[in-house]
DNA sequence: TTGTCAATAAATCAATTTCGTTGATTTATA
DNA sequence: TATAAATCAACGAAATTGATTTATTGACAA
């Protein structure tokens, strides 16, 4: 029998739903008027009504705006959300460089601190991640720090297995290490789910409820939506596109990473968006290689899960992030795929930032975002709740 | 900005999901009595109460059973699952042979009727559909009638592709036709992925909340079950096994179907459950290479989505199931899954009739299963709604 | 061994709270 | 003056809490 249960649905939890539901369509469609949220939402304009209202109260929502004016009646008053209102810490670890950002409610970037290293390593990140922390939480006002909701992690897992080096990694629980020494929530997950979830609160283009992502960094990695929701898994895996075994008894990283291209070059790319200037025998081949796997790994995920788009992002630079996008869009077309729809293939809007600004999404996510069903019940103010689940401890990563 | 949105919640649809909850944990669990149910759900004592007061003045529950004594205290009054509360009809397109079925809320087979043909044809499958209803609801009485929900029908999708001989079923839409024939609701969805929903619903064993299924047929196909929900996909093409991507140019169901194993045999294996006498050279041969493209569709996916369990069931002997869900679970350990949690490899429990009793879990699922989040208001009488989407007419398949 | 009674837990009754809806009203614009 | 946004006031659905009823077990005394 199934075990765990969809949630029963108590009215307490109605009001977190549609305050976040709320909130979400305004992070989407930028401000919006009252109207337009009861259109959207279903809801009678005197449930938007009160649930602004709390929202306004609670800082979370400004109403500042400029009326607008145009059409006959009454002027639209739309609703911003209002930058102050949470605040959000977000650790990358890298292979080459750790990221510390500070991103307000409204998704920018407010501060930032970087660590390089040759390669990632416990002690050093938990180190950095403190101090950094410090000193970005110093500039901030009484008021500002007490709308801190906490610290999201974008992390590989398994780093011990990938390089010699990083074997101080096993055993250790980073995400409880900061918890304690920070003595604030702490949500860690996937690098690649972190990019994807940047992708889905704060990419700059219209996406479908469903899509898969791709994200190539050193590690290649990637996450999935369903049904509007990134998918984590029981285990906190998914989207392990890295993983994906293609054919040659390789997995996907094998062939579709940046640390394959660098070894093949035999030297170490730039981190910032210069031109990379490869050598074109070395590029062909690589896309090639790149866009099949990234096509196999595409059509297999498609078949599973059918869904309308693929988006492949990645730390590089625009013109070869696109170029890859070219290429698998056309290794697709050519592959035999009886029975499936082929998707879209379309590059990503972030970038190089994609899993720092992942990282601070996940507590925005845990404390602001619709969520499966209803989970958790409603907390004194908003944003100390998590719909999802809380990150555990003793986690096997 | 993504376009649809999880739906608001308002307090009536609150019961509905409720009500669906409740009757979804007595499916699986076997009757039980409401403090277990108050338990399950998180709902207090007095929720439970009064919402199966209303199911068993709605005839869906039944609380006949025997008070069950043991511990301190009033004894238990275990509810049970009223077989009459409802009925189904399911329609199996198969290669070989059409079924039609009639299932009790209980999930029991009341009747069954079969049409075998050479190539399944559109017409003659309409007839016989529409003739075989008859027969069937013409033993019913007037109150059983109007307790019928509706039909599904379990089909492959694309069937004009398949071989020349099914070229009719082009531009058909089987779905809209027999509802206009029968004025009934009828849904109509992807064997494999009907076959999972009856394992799902009707399977003897505990499942988890996550897993991925095959179903080897004349066609294979499959399912996904992610979060407790069976997936479809924006299309309805989830769970698309078949066309899963393999080493060497070719899809899965190029290699893993019992179409490869009659061609490689040069005949026509028998319908029914007798053991198939294989020459073992063919059968290892052919268990050998199932297991090795099942094996690499099964790792694919659950690097996407992370899933602790891989079910395989077929319509075959369940000793040559049982033999390919162990060549499977050996040829997914000698894979390279660095960064992979292998899944538990476990046969399904069904064999030949899940797709036949899926196609009837179609209305049930939609009458009567909590459904994703809150969809459509709560109608008159339970059973008469929809909580997921409408099959709609005009659909691609 | 048997009869009585307290302890226990299920199930229900009654009152209350949360939250959304409906219909009337106010407000600002073309 | 027509129109549309936004709010006010009254109402209804569904859950919760705390008190009450009901049926059983187990202990203790006759």
């Amino acid at each position: 029998m199934t075990n765990a249960m969809p949630a029963a649905a108590v009215p307490q939890r109605l009001r977190s739903h549609n305050e976040r539901l709320i909130l979400w369509l305004i992070r989407r469609n930028g401000p919006m008027p009252r109207a337009a949220l009861a259109q959207a939402t279903g809801l009678s304009a005197q449930a938007v009504t009160n649930i602004t209202r709390e929202l306004i109260a609670d800082g979370l929502l400004d109403a500042g705006g400029e009326r607008q004016r145009g059409k006959v009646g009454q002027p639209l008053l739309p609703l911003a959300l209002a930058p102050d209102g949470a605040l959000f810490l977000g650790l990358k670890v890298g292979r080459r460089v750790a990221e510390l950002v500070l991103v307000d409610f409204a998704g920018q970037i407010r501060q930032m601190r970087a660590l390089p290293h040759a390669f990632p390593q416990p002690d050093a990140i938990r180190d950095f991640a403190v101090s950094a922390s410090a000193e970005l939480l110093a500039g901030l006002t009484e008021a500002q720090r007490a709308r801190l909701s906490g610290m999201g992690i974008a992390s590989p897992f398994y780093l011990w297995d990938w390089a010699r080096e990083m074997a101080p990694w096993r055993g250790r629980d980073l995400r409880q290490e900061l918890a304690q020494a920070l003595d604030l929530p702490v949500w860690l997950e996937n690098d690649g789910s972190c990019a994807c979830a940047a992708e889905m609160m704060f990419g700059t283009e219209e996406l479908p409820e469903d899509f898969l992502y791709f994200y190539l960094a050193h590690f290649g990695g990637g996450g999935v939506v369903l049904d509007g929701r990134l998918r984590l898994g029981p285990s906190r895996n998914a989207g392990a596109m890295g993983s994906f075994p293609v054919p040659g008894g390789q997995q996907l990283l094998d062939v579709a990473s940046v640390s394959t291209l660098e070894s093949r070059l035999g030297r170490e790319l730039p981190l910032e968006d210069e031109a990379w200037d490869l050598p074109p025998a070395t590029l062909r081949q690589w896309l090639d290689e790149s866009a099949r796997v990234l096509s196999h790994a595409a059509l297999g995920t498609v078949a599973a899960l059918d869904l309308p788009l693929v988006v492949i992002d990645g730390a590089m630079p625009a013109a070869l992030r696109d170029a890859l996008v070219a290429a698998t869009a056309e290794a697709l077309a050519g592959t035999r795929h009886h029975g499936v729809t082929l998707p879209e293939v379309r590059a990503g809007t972030l970038g190089r930032r994609a899993r720092t600004l992942g990282a601070a999404a996940l507590p925005l996510g845990a404390g602001f975002m619709p969520g499966g069903t209803f989970a958790a019940p409603r907390p004194p103010r908003l944003g100390q709740e998590t719909e999802g689940a809380q990150p555990r401890s003793g986690d096997d990563r």
